[in-house]
Parts: structure tokens; C-alpha cells; sequence
DNA sequence: GCCGTTTTCGGCCCGACTGTTTTCAGTCG
């Protein structure tokens, strides 16, 4: 049983006590819930250990819980309680207007347990007629049931940062705006992001929000009030304002990062010190004694600062208040993942060269496909020859960036690599990717990776678990063998920056960093532009922890030649 | 049901907006 499994079944425990009204209860369980998930440990053996009741939430009761789960595979206590809740609580409450009241309610009037049921009472006009509801939620709720159907509601970072950045960049042309700054998920770069905020502070809200739901790509205003208002764009995008005054930034910003996980447990240290933390500053009684910037917020609760990409009470308060916390990974010297006109890519080398220069970059990896995979129109042996005279050519004309000879070669289906020794002892790198036979074996697959890795030219496993974000899933694979092989050979697993696959992720990310592993980032880049993801890449090695000796290609030019020879 | 540099009992995060109300509950973040 794994420990999201164990998790997902407190979580709907919570769920299900909620709805009965019973007070506190659900905390704990959800509390829980969260620190199971978060446990980088397996919690079988936590359990083998006897040390359940040290996970922080975990009590002799729930300890009890865990143990039947572990040795039945099921609990008792969730049956009954789903024998007198019989909603799929999950979903129901998905939809917008719907939460456990209402959710009761439309059990106990309607025997409503599912969306089905959900959708077929708001298209009979039935929801309606309940009390505490009318025609406008029922509508909301149709609307709702929609989106759930057309799309997960959630958007990929990279695609979501350029739109909210712009919106940011117009409102702040506005005179009557003070400071402005993009918060929430956003600015904690989590992979995907369901909504964008956008924190203003001025003396005018009006004005300001306002232009905001006037502005040309609003579809539609989904809430105005006089400090926040919310809109959805043509594209789908929901994006909320939120406008303070100029003394409260620091603390709304710090609101409305989040995580809501990190700022429940600092409103419990402001009350342990006897303050009182909100959007509007950090109060002793009646008196403001933080508000204008963040870090005095934090300072006044007696911590350093905590970078937005750690705030995700994943151990990061308790480490901030012993200084413990790393100093994150900023900018990286290069890039190692980078396709060009020769396979599918579709700049010059030279237009990726002068790219790399503007991006100030001292290094730059071409790596083109060598694969079996022919819509890549993959180099083989000979034309990657052909391709290092090119690159030596271009290397004359740039004094200040170096490219270095590279390559992306598949992994076959026995872990072996699809390019001949002779050739790969001439590249300055190689990169090793799965691209086919997705659907090997646990086994099969890390024997692949591992085989790969054990290879004596191969420096880095590109994407490494081949998930393609809202599509595909990733492959399965052993990561403490392949964690183990990694740091045996000196090989470095990638953080992919392309938007849909951030792979390795930040989960994943930090448990290679704490294994000891190198790490990576790579833009995988198919035209120059493309070279601007990196910043995705670097999100989730900051939200992994990772500082810049984590990471390969913060190294210097010669670091890094020195790091390519093992 | 958990937890404790105030506590082994009595706490447990905070505030705005909306809809359906006529003073507020529920939802949301």
C-alpha cells in the first residue's frame, strides 16, 4: 500500500465527517492525510518500525488506522462511514458552489451521490427550489459540470506565465497603482496552475479593478467587489485581483503566495507569540507590527525569509527556523538540451548560438536526436560527423559562448544505446533517453536505464520518467535503483524544462537531490525560443531544494568539461 | 482526534464575496 493510497482514504474520511458537521475532526484526519503524502519514507516501513505515531498528525487512533490498512488492505471505520454518506464526495465538491453543506443537502433532499445524478437535478430546474439555493447557482453548478467535462480546469505553467505577465504588465501602466506583482501558484511555479493572482496596492481600488474587468480578453466577470474581483479569459483562464493598500503588500503578497498549507501553520506560530496574522499585516492586538514587505512578516515571526517555491509546509518552516534552508539554485552557465534544423528542431545552430549569447549563457549543448524513431529525422553516425565540423565552424565565429558536441540517442528496448562506440567517444557529451516501449515492465524498464547509465560515455538520462503533463503517464521505474546507478556512474538526471513535461519533477527532483544525486536542467529546445523555458526548469529545481551545486550546469565551462570526463 | 517554551484539557486559520437572505451561511482561496 502506498502512502498516497493511505492517504487519499483519510482525506475522504475527512471529507465524509465534514459533512456531518462534526467539528475539528476533519482537520486532524486531512493534517494526516498530508503528512503521509509528504513522508519521503515508505509508510509500511515506518509501520515495521513502530515509529507511526512520530509522523506529525498521527495518534494513537489514526496509528491504529494505518495498521489495519497496512494489514487488510482496507478500513472498517471508512465503510461505515460510507454506508451513511454514500457521495463521491471528491468530484461533487469539485464544482464550484458546491461544498460539504451543500453537498448534504443535495444528498438529503434530491439523492444527489454523484455528478451524474448532480447534472441531471440542475437540468430538471431542481436545484432551484432548494432552500439556501436558486436559479443562479443552479446555473453556476450546470456551468461547472462543464468544464469538469471539458478539461481539468488546470493550466501548464509555461503556457499560462507569458498571458499573466502580460496582464501584469498592462495593469501596471495604470498611474493610480502602487506596487503589483503576480502571487499564488505562480509565483511558487508549481507545474500547473489553475487560476492566476494578480496583487495590487493603491489608494484608488476602484479604478484599478475596474480596468481589470474591463480589459479587452476578459470573457467574463465572475466576481467584482471593491478589494478583489475575478474574471475568466477567452482562453478558459480564470485570473483574480486582489488590491490593498500600499502598507499591507508585503503581507497580502505573502497571503496570497500560499501555499493556504504554509500560511495555516504561520497563523500558528503568530498565535503562539500572541499575534495575529491576515492579508492585512501581522498584528500585536490592534497594532500593525509587519504588513510593508514579506520579509519583515516573516522576520517578526522570528524567521528568514522563505523563498515562494518552498512554501509548501514541506518541512520548510521548521528548517527556516533552524537556518537550514539552502540557498536556491538561481541562474544556470548553459543549456545541454538543445535540437536543431538537423534533426527536428527548427533553428540553425548559429541562430541557437546567438540566442544562447543574448540569454548570457557561457555554454551551449547541441544535442540532436540519434533514434530509431524516424519522424524526429534523427542523425545517424555519419551526419552527426557532418554536424561537429558545423559546430566547430560556428564555434570560430563566437568568442563568447562555447557549443559543445552532443548528442540525444534512444535507449533501445535492452538498454542499449542506438549509436555505435566509435562515435560517441568523439561527442563532448551524451544524453540517454527513452523513446520507445513506453510500457515495459517496472523491471524492464529501470534494468533499461540503469544498463544505459552503466554505460561509460552516457552523462545524462534525459526526461526521465517520459510523462507528458494532462496526457501521459509517467513510465514505471525503481527510483531508489535508478537513483543508486545515477550516482555510481556519475550520470545526471534531468529536470526537463519543456512546459508539458517538467520530468524529473519536484518530487522526484528533491528525492534524487537528497539521494546525493546530480541533477540537470535541460530546455529540450526545438527552435531558440524555446531556450526561454529554462526558468520552468529551474522552478522546479528551487521547489526541489536544490542549489546550484545540485545542479550540473550552474558549473563554469571548465567545470563542467571536467564533470563530462567522470 | 491530535497536541502542548502558557496547557494532559481545551483549544484547533482568517476574511471577502455571493446568493438568497432581511442579518447570514456557505463557499472559496
Amino acid at each position: 500500500m502506498k502512502n498516497s493510497e493511505i492517504a487519499r482514504i483519510f482525506y475522504e474520511i475527512a471529507d465524509i465527517l465534514e459533512i456531518q458537521g462534526i467539528q475539528w475532526k476533519p482537520n486532524v484526519y486531512r493534517k494526516a492525510a498530508q503528512s503521509i503524502e509528504n513522508l519521503s519514507e515508505d509508510i509500511e516501513d515506518v509501520y515495521r518500525n513502530g515509529k507511526l505515531e512520530d509522523v506529525p498528525g498521527v495518534g494513537e487512533h489514526i496509528a491504529k488506522k494505518i495498521e489495519e490498512i497496512i494489514k487488510t488492505g482496507k478500513l472498517k471505520y471508512l465503510k461505515k462511514l460510507k454506508k451513511k454518506v454514500p457521495i463521491e464526495l471528491e468530484k461533487m465538491m469539485s464544482i464550484p458552489a458546491i461544498g460539504p453543506r451543500t453537498a448534504k443537502l443535495l444528498f438529503e433532499k434530491l439523492k444527489v451521490k454523484n455528478i451524474k445524478d448532480l447534472k441531471r437535478a440542475a437540468k430538471l430546474h431542481k436545484i432551484r427550489k432548494l432552500e439556501g439555493l436558486g436559479e443562479k447557482t443552479e446555473r453556476e453548478i450546470l456551468e461547472g459540470i462543464k468544464t469538469l467535462e471539458g478539461s481539468k480546469g488546470r493550466f501548464l505553467l509555461g503556457h499560462v506565465l507569458p498571458a499573466a505577465r502580460d496582464i501584469e504588465e498592462e495593469i501596471r501602466k495604470l498611474p493610480e497603482v502602487k506596487q503589483i506583482g503576480l502571487a499564488g501558484s505562480i509565483r511558487r511555479m508549481k507545474e500547473t496552475v489553475h487560476d492566476v493572482d494578480i496583487l495590487v496596492s493603491t489608494n484608488k481600488p476602484e479604478k484599478v479593478i475596474k480596468f481589470f474587468t474591463t480589459m479587452d480578453d476578459v470573457k467574463k466577470v465572475l466576481a467584482k467587489g471593491s478589494t478583489k474581483a475575478s474574471v475568466k479569459l477567452s482562453g478558459g483562464l480564470q485570473v483574480d485581483i486582489r488590491v490593498v493598500k500600499n502598507d499591507a503588500f508585503g503581507s497580502a503578497m505573502q497571503y496570497f503566495t500560499g501555499s493556504k498549507e504554509h500560511n495555516i501553520e504561520l497563523r500558528k506560530i503568530a498565535i503562539k507569540k500572541g499575534f495575529k496574522l491576515s492579508e492585512y499585516g501581522l498584528f500585536k492586538g490592534r497594532k500593525v507590527i509587519a504588513g510593508k514587505k514579506e520579509v519583515y512578516v516573516y522576520k517578526k515571526l522570528g524567521l528568514p525569509f522563505i523563498e515562494p517555491e518552498l512554501r509548501e509546509d514541506k518541512g520548510e518552516i521548521e528548517a527556516a527556523a533552524s537556518y537550514k534552508l539552502p540557498k536556491l539554485v538561481k541562474d544556470v552557465k548553459g543549456d545541454l538540451h538543445v535540437h536543431t534544423k538537423w534533426s527536428d528542431g527548427s533553428d540553425s545552430i548559429e541562430e541557437i548560438a546567438r540566442k544562447g549569447i543574448e540569454k548570457g549563457y557561457k555554454f551551449l549543448g547541441i544535442s540532436d536526436h540519434v533514434s530509431n524513431v524516424k519522424i524526429t529525422h534523427p542523425l545517424d553516425g555519419r551526419r552527426l560527423l557532418r554536424q561537429m565540423k558545423e559546430i566547430d565552424k560556428v564555434n570560430k565565429k563566437f568568442s563568447k559562448i562555447t557549443l559543445l558536441k552532443g548528442a540525444e540517442v534512444d535507449i533501445d528496448k535492452n538498454g542499449k544505446l542506438v549509436l555505435k562506440e566509435s562515435v560517441l567517444k568523439k561527442l563532448d557529451f551524451v544524453i540517454a533517453s527513452v523513446h520507445s516501449g513506453f510500457k515495459s515492465s517496472e523491471t524492464e524498464m529501470t534494468d533499461r536505464m540503469v544498463k544505459a547509465m552503466e554505460n561509460p560515455y552516457v552523462n545524462v538520462i534525459g526526461h526521465p520518467t517520459g510523462m507528458l503533463m494532462q496526457k501521459r503517464k509517467p513510465y514505471a521505474v525503481n527510483f531508489e535503483r535508478v537513483f543508486d546507478a545515477a550516482k555510481a556512474n556519475n550520470v545526471a538526471l534531468e529536470i526537463n524544462a519543456f512546459p508539458n513535461r517538467l520530468d524529473l519533477n519536484d518530487v522526484n527532483a528533491r528525492a534524487a537531490k537528497e539521494y546525493g544525486v546530480k541533477l540537470i536542467i535541460g530546455t529540450d529546445s526545438h527552435s531558440k525560443e524555446h531556450l526561454d523555458f529554462m526558468e520552468l526548469g529551474v522552478g522546479v529545481a528551487r521547489r526541489a531544494w536544490c542549489s546550484s551545486r545540485d545542479v550540473v550546469n550552474c558549473l563554469s565551462l571548465s567545470g563542467l568539461r571536467k564533470w563530462l570526463k567522470k
